[in-house]
RNA sequence: GCCCGCGUGGUGGAAUGGUAGACACAGGGGACUUAAAAUCCCUAGGCCUAUGUGCCGUGCCGGUUCGAGUCCGGCCGCGGGUACCA
């Protein structure tokens, strides 16, 4: 008998799906569609472990639903702009597209011989002129739609390389590669109008049953949707067209408590004290300093600036605060102004403590006693307190309740009004970098700005530039910049800003539905395979992506290029969790550090040495990423052991949902079960048919299989149905049934196993004589009536110990049970004569006698 | 800092509020073999006064419940996101 070899059953198999044309998605409309999609890879070079995980678990959705009778699409593309390349062209030279097609190409070669199910008729990538030409032509339709506009920004600015940067090359506060001190630097950028949509946003994610309720909450947390009160303080003396400052807060129950008012750095009424006062230019400065995340800004030591100005207090006009520049307040969020209350909030207590400012309470708990000079009395929300001041004598609700009441005031005394903000910030797709899509706008300087006209898209990214100096070539590059204004004629510049990478990733599911179209999409084929049934992806994209693609699905019905239905793209969302791996990382001479990749580094009693000795330094689990070199290549486990045990490895191991830290060991358990699996079809396939007396026992096992299988791939439960899989093995090859019953067996455990190891599923179906592709072949039913027992064993617990169990028939009265469960010796024993107060029967599950 | 998760044997993990540790990996023992590989069988949470009707046990502390890995509150640790990494 020959033997399980993978190396010649995998590729007669993927020639065999290839010719029979399985996998190409036709729309036609006598079968149901089902949509499957994985969130697409960057070209980083070569496929990683977290990829054939992703791409394994939606491949399984796909041939499920392929054997469940459904037309099922399931594209496969590249997300293909964006930084990386551009860094590996300063790095070793070469080109950003070169060396993007270049990985394309092996990632897809990597990517053939794991037997995924994939239309590849219909990939692209995002780089692709013909791709990125159709995004220019929704920009144009999203700005004649009102969706686009321009507004100054603020960027990290490298001032030694003279070069914007992305947050993640700050580290510490200065540039990665010249090791400057960030700067801020404002500049005119492009803008989708996300914001005008966060009312919809947040309300629509109700409609999403078959998402994540993290993802939602963390969503609806990001929208962050607030209810609060602006209003203004006067200004004493302020400097000329500055006489009141905006405030909005959502705290307007502790107004009488405030201490002091703070503007952001970036506030116009900083930006005017800074002109001509040196102390504040200097503070200003320092805080631009910090880079521009969020994460930077609100680690940073909490500092402020008194800037010497003081405002009335719209309540008491004898009452003055002074006003602070602080570096912890956003301009981007409300007004880019707060007023400190040190008596109910950690942060501004810090501040008064640190600056001495006075700190006094608004509310006290109902009873007990508080030391607000010592700490703030922040109570949970929906706490009922006392108040003192504003509402005085009150026992209010803090939160809603309280702010409601507040504001109610508020109004009646002329002070502001009630207002609804969202902490959703519109979204700036502006990036100066080449490697992206370009902005198909003209600078011209009779017209201003001139969008490109449709038929002189797509403006295409010149080939010719280097990257030799640091800045975005496109700046540089004159017959590509200079251009004729497509409205007057006259010379012109092109904009040479590039797109936000986040856009060509928020409609490249849409453009499946037709990838060669000359149009972003064709309504036909969008109305037929629109939505997305199913959407995989990794955990980390819970937040932009995700909103991003459901604001670009808004806006593209909008313009006509979706139906109504697609407004929320995705109607079901699985995340998965991350391939993990140790980080291996040293630091060079100026303390930056350096990463090194995991083959480079032995492992000793938990510590690790590079080939010289030197010790590195281990970051226990992180996500797998190409810049931090601790990225795992399966290619050495598919060329050893084939694409089955790869795909089956990656499913079994974890719960798809859950990180997993990356193991090697495991591969070759894996590999032995489908060899073993491969041997008992075999000789099943040899031996005669024939009936036997424990045909009914394997049977009955077989239809549970079936049901756990089935349970298990629609709720993404792989590992949990692997086991079963396993188990029914081992059932299988002990079992002394009949060949005819064991030939059943075997092929219904082909079919079970063919989602997750397609083409060992097929050579089994083959050698079985199954008819056709098992590819293709309907997905085996559950009997119910083989599902049930006629029998069932309770444990009996005494006090919620286990004490004995008893078996019954299954559908046994309570009394009955109970009567038996007390009669137990080993019950009996337990109780001792203790007379029980109470017995519990829950039918079919457990017996607790209570005493 | 803030938002969202996660935490179960040596390891990966299983468990609609109902027998904690299914199914595997690594380990130990055995069969077959001159030997090895391959294969097959057995074993396996910890502790103890150890073959018992024993005790402990799902990161820590507390609560709800006849019953908690699961629900609630408070901690600790780890991970993701934090708007220019994708």
């Amino acid at each position: 008998m020959s033997r399980y070899d993978p190396s010649v059953i995998e590729p007669k198999w993927q020639e065999a799906w290839a010719e029979a044309q399985t996998f190409r998605a036709v729309r036609s409309h006598d079968k149901p569609k089902y949509y499957v999609l994985e969130m697409f890879p960057y070209p980083s070079g070569r496929i990683h472990i977290g990829h054939v995980r992703n791409y394994t678990m939606g491949d399984v959705i796909a041939r499920y639903k392929l054997a469940n009778g459904f037309n099922v699409l399931h594209p496969m593309g590249f997300d293909a702009f964006g930084m990386p390349a551009e860094n590996a062209a300063m790095a070793i030279g070469g080109h950003p597209k070169d060396w993007t097609y270049s990985n394309i190409d092996t990632m897809v070669a990597q990517m053939k011989p794991l037997g995924f199910g994939l239309d590849w008729s219909r990939m692209f990538a995002t780089c692709d002129p013909e791709y990125y030409g159709q995004q220019q032509a929704l920009f144009l339709d999203f700005l004649k739609a009102g969706l686009v506009y321009r507004k100054n920004a603020v960027v990290n600015w490298d001032p030694v390389d003279m070069t914007v940067l992305a947050n993640e090359q700050v580290i510490d506060g200065k540039g990665w590669r010249s090791g400057a001190e960030v700067e801020r630097r404002e500049l005119t950028q492009w803008f989708f109008k996300i914001s005008d949509m966060s009312g919809e946003l947040l309300e629509a994610l109700d409609g999403l049953d078959d998402w994540p309720a993290k993802v939602k909450l963390m969503q609806a947390n990001w929208i962050g949707k607030s209810r609060g009160l602006q209003f203004a303080w006067s200004l004493i003396d302020g400097p000329d067209g500055f006489d009141r400052i905006e405030v909005y807060t959502t705290r307007p129950d502790t107004l009488l408590g405030a201490s002091f008012l703070g503007i952001s750095p970036d506030h116009p009424l900083a930006r005017q004290l800074e002109k001509d006062n040196p102390e504040v230019a200097a503070f200003c400065a320092e805080c631009r300093k910090v880079g521009t995340s969020e994460e930077a800004l609100e680690k940073a030591e909490k500092l402020g600036f008194d800037t010497g100005l003081k405002v009335r207090h719209p309540f008491d006009t004898a009452w003055e605060l002074p006003v602070y520049i602080a570096n912890f307040i956003l301009m981007d969020y409300g007004t880019g102004a707060i007023f400190g209350c040190p008596g109910h909030d950690q942060r501004d207590h810090d501040f008064c403590v640190k600056y001495g400012l006075p700190i006094v309470e608004t509310f006290l708990p109902l009873d007990g006693e508080i030391d607000i000079q010592a700490a703030p009395f922040v109570p949970p929300k929906g706490d009922k307190v006392r108040f003192t001041r504003l509402l005085a004598g009150q026992e209010v609700q803090t939160g809603d309740e309280a702010v409601d009441a507040a504001i109610a005031i508020c109004e009646e005394n002329g002070v502001g009004h009630g207002v609804t903000k969202f902490r959703l910030r519109d979204w700036g797709l502006s990036r100066q970098r080449y490697w992206g899509c370009p902005i198909p706008v003209v600078h011209c300087d009779a017209c201003g700005v001139v969008p490109e006209k449709k038929e002189n898209l797509p403006v295409e990214l010149p080939y010719d530039v280097s990257f030799d100096t640091p800045g975005n070539p496109l700046d540089r590059h004159p017959t590509w910049r200079d251009c004729a204004c497509p409205s007057c004629g006259k010379p012109a510049k092109r904009e040479t800003d590039t797109m936000d990478t986040f856009v060509d990733s928020s409609w490249y599911f849409a453009r499946f539905t037709a990838p060669r179209a000359e149009t972003p999409t064709n309504m036909a084929e969008a109305d037929y395979w629109m939505n997305v049934d199913q959407y995989i992806g990794g955990i980390e994209h819970a937040i932009l992506h995700l909103l991003y693609s459901r604001f670009f699905a808004r806006a593209m019905h909008i313009c006509g290029h979706l139906p109504e239905k697609s407004k929320e793209p995705f109607n079901a969302l699985f995340t998965q969790g991350m391939v993990t791996h140790a980080i291996y990382q040293t630091r060079n001479a100026e303390g930056r550090p350096v990463y090194h990749y995991p083959e480079t580094v032995d492992l000793r009693d938990g510590k690790g040495f590079l080939k010289d000795g030197t010790e590195v330094e281990i970051i226990p689990s992180a996500k797998m990423s190409k810049s931090k070199n601790n990225v795992v290549d399966p290619v050495a486990i598919i060329e050893q052991y084939g694409a089955d045990t790869a795909r089956w490895f990656v499913l079994s191991d974890s719960p798809p949902e859950r990180d997993v830290e990356w193991t090697a060991s495991g591969a070759e358990a894996a590999s032995k079960h489908l060899g073993r699996v491969w041997r008992i079809a075999a000789e099943v396939a040899a031996s005669d048919a024939g009936a036997s007396d424990n045909d009914q026992a394997l049977l009955r096992e077989m239809h549970k299989t079936i049901d756990e299988v089935t349970k298990g791939v629609e709720s993404f439960g792989f590992n949990a149905a692997i086991a079963k899989l396993y188990a029914f093995t081992n059932t299988l090859s002990k079992s002394k049934a009949g060949a005819a019953a064991k030939r059943q067996a075997t092929r219904t455990l082909a079919q079970l196993m063919s989602p997750m190891t397609p083409h060992l599923a097929e050579d089994i179906w083959a050698m079985l004589g199954g008819e056709g592709l098992i590819a293709t072949a309907p997905w085996p039913v559950a009997d119910p009536a083989m599902l049930v027992e006629d029998t069932v064993t309770l444990p009996i617990q005494v006090n919620g110990k286990r004490r004995g169990e008893i078996t019954v028939p299954k559908d046994m009265d309570k009394a009955e049970v109970e009567k038996l469960a007390l009669a137990e010796a080993s019950v009996q024993r337990s109780l001792d004569g203790a007379i029980p107060k109470k017995v519990i029967v829950v039918p079919g599950r457990i017996v607790n006698v209570v005493i």
